[in-house]
DNA sequence: GTGAAAGCGCTAACAG
DNA sequence: CTGTTAGCGCTTTCAC
């Protein structure tokens, strides 16, 4: 910068003003300025300017585990908003283990990030009380806090429940089993609530017994299926509250020699991109992964140019995707599905089926 | 710090020397240090040591593509041994276009990060350029550079084709056709040398026109599927180059009528979780995600260490997944195969399946 | 083994 | 509009 400065002929706070925008410039020495930056091909050092200036125009962004396809979608979306804003993101993977979070927060307070985007591992996780302890800007994303108010982005978890059951009840489903993510994570008994208290505004209800505690894994799903058919032998649909569960539950059925949607209806949530690679796809209630995102960086970015946090909870509403998974109940079906359900062998109707000749 | 050194009763360089462990400190006064430390709770500002001593114990890495099933995982094992090596991961999404991969590096060189691990969009991506004029460190990962010699760490892609084609060769397959990624991307090209050569030691030639150039996605893969049935109609098998494009390939065979691997055997490359999630379960050939990411991550802090550039390029051995996509042709099944492969409705034998009571 | 002092590259008053 | 000056919080000679 001292180089610059030389060969343009001004003071170095010239160069930092040209750079920055941050008082007004001559535009001949404007430049002159920029001319010097090109010819020594100058690059401000960013950790310079932070440490002067309280602003490293860095965002930390923890979630619970990268590779998972929901989170994966927050990864990108986030990263997408703190770019647009000139941010830069330094992403934590914390293994679903609530005392990763602590260590990894505490790097990003040393880094002195301009603010801390967090999906917690469960409601338990004290990583909060950290932040709160200190004055850095955070956003609570995804998974909301119900014992406190804190800045906090989420999807409508209520409404996820409720559109499930208002597709299933107007489908004509009358039995319904429900697979939850771990129930000490807030948003789980938020998507619960919807779900139940809309079937019983219709007057179905549903069993205790037919709601199945799990983890959002994939393969919990698949191991969950004998216990759900074994508790329940005539239900005809199951809502799971992830993509991935939901998805386990089908391989799942189909394991089992039962038909997804003409045996068992099948719906999740998130639409993550595997919903549209299965066959059938899956029918799946919207996680507002982008939107959610934007939030959380303006959010963040209010709170940091306040200067103090922000306490707002924001809501984004979801909507339901129908896809192929879904379906009425057999004994309202038409009289073209009326195959076994128990045969080993069994008639599946391919959709879009073409003729071909070779 | 200065509080810190105040409390102890000693100078900012002896504190320095117990956070660091740089040089020997008295035993007594090392305990006092970590007390004042302790009282007030003191957490060194990375940004300042960062600034003196020239690293900041932070590495880029740059994908083309965030929310890609095949990238995140690069993304997971390249920040779990960033992290255990005490470097933060700060993370840019190209968004497959060669000009943003440019500013994203220039970002990072701007940050004195300690080096830069990428993978690249295509093989005309200038930022190695870019970088050969700094000193900064840094990796190509996944995508290897096909005319110069760098730092790298690729898959062995011409054994990737080559057990996809052995193991089809195996199954008594001898029409098959390939869909391969981009061709101006060198693994690509690897990957069908392997594949096509070794179809050729055993006597199988494939056809340039049963050889497909597309782009990774799954949507193309599904599009394809009538351009590949029309140019061949009565191939018995499909390798694509990555598994999007294989489940792709796969939906697309369905939504025509067809079965796969009754009809068509279909395999891939990467190993994604979804291979698992399919009915039939995807076979294909793994990618080694966690060896390439952690030996990537090596080769960066080796860089780092030496002081310059190593050009090496490391070559991670692969292994073919076996699992229900691929199956002897049709000609070659056993009698209880032979439901015809024109009909509208289909019979499909479900793996598994199992007789229920309700 | 420890302290004093210089300075990493930049920004932000404060004068002019 | 521009230059001078004083640090940001830390590490690292260099003495002792």
């Amino acid at each position: 910068m001292k180089d610059v400065a030389t060969i343009a002929g001004v003071s170095v706070s010239t160069v930092s003003r040209v750079i920055n925008n941050t008082l007004p410039v001559d535009a001949r020495t404007r430049e002159l300025v920029e001319r010097a930056i090109r010819k020594v091909s100058y690059r401000p050092n960013l950790l310079a300017s932070g440490l002067r200036s309280k602003s490293g125009n860095l965002i930390g962004l923890a979630v619970p585990e990268i590779a998972h396809q929901s989170f994966d979608n927050f990864i990108k979306h986030t990263e997408e908003f703190a770019r647009a804003n000139k941010y830069g993101l330094i992403l934590g993977d914390i293994h679903n283990d609530p005392d990763g979070e602590a260590d990894f927060i505490d790097q990003l307070i040393r880094r002195n990030v301009d603010g801390i985007i967090f999906i917690r591992v469960s409601d338990e996780s004290r990583a909060l009380e950290m932040l709160n302890r200190t004055t850095i800007p955070y956003v609570v994303l995804d998974r909301g806090v119900s014992t406190a108010t804190a800045p906090t982005v989420v999807m409508d978890n209520y409404q996820a429940g409720r559109l499930a059951a208002e597709h299933l009840i107007a489908l004509g489903h009358r039995n319904v089993a429900c697979v939850t993510g771990p129930l000490n994570v807030s948003l789980c008994r938020d998507r619960l609530d919807g779900f139940t208290q809309t079937l019983s505004a219709a007057g179905l209800r549903i069993l205790r017994s037919d709601i199945h505690e799990s983890d959002f894994q994939f393969d919990s799903g698949v191991e969950l299926v004998p216990g759900i058919l074994e508790r329940n032998p005539s239900l005809t649909a199951v809502w799971a509250q992830n993509d991935l569960m939901a998805i386990g539950i089908m391989a799942g059925l189909r394991d089992h020699g039962l038909d997804v949607p003409g045996d068992v209806s099948v719906l999740g949530v998130d639409d993550i991109s595997a919903c549209r690679m299965l066959r059938p796809q899956l029918t799946t209630v919207k996680q507002p992964f982008r939107e959610m995102s934007r939030a959380a960086v303006d959010l963040l970015l209010r709170e940091s140019a306040l200067g103090e946090r922000i306490s707002e909870k924001i809501v984004i509403p979801t909507e339901l995707v129908i896809r192929q998974s879904t379906a009425p109940p057999r004994d309202l079906q038409g009289a073209c599905e009326q195959g076994s359900r128990f045969s080993e062998t069994r008639h599946i109707v391919v959709e879009h089926a073409v003729e071909r000749s070779r």
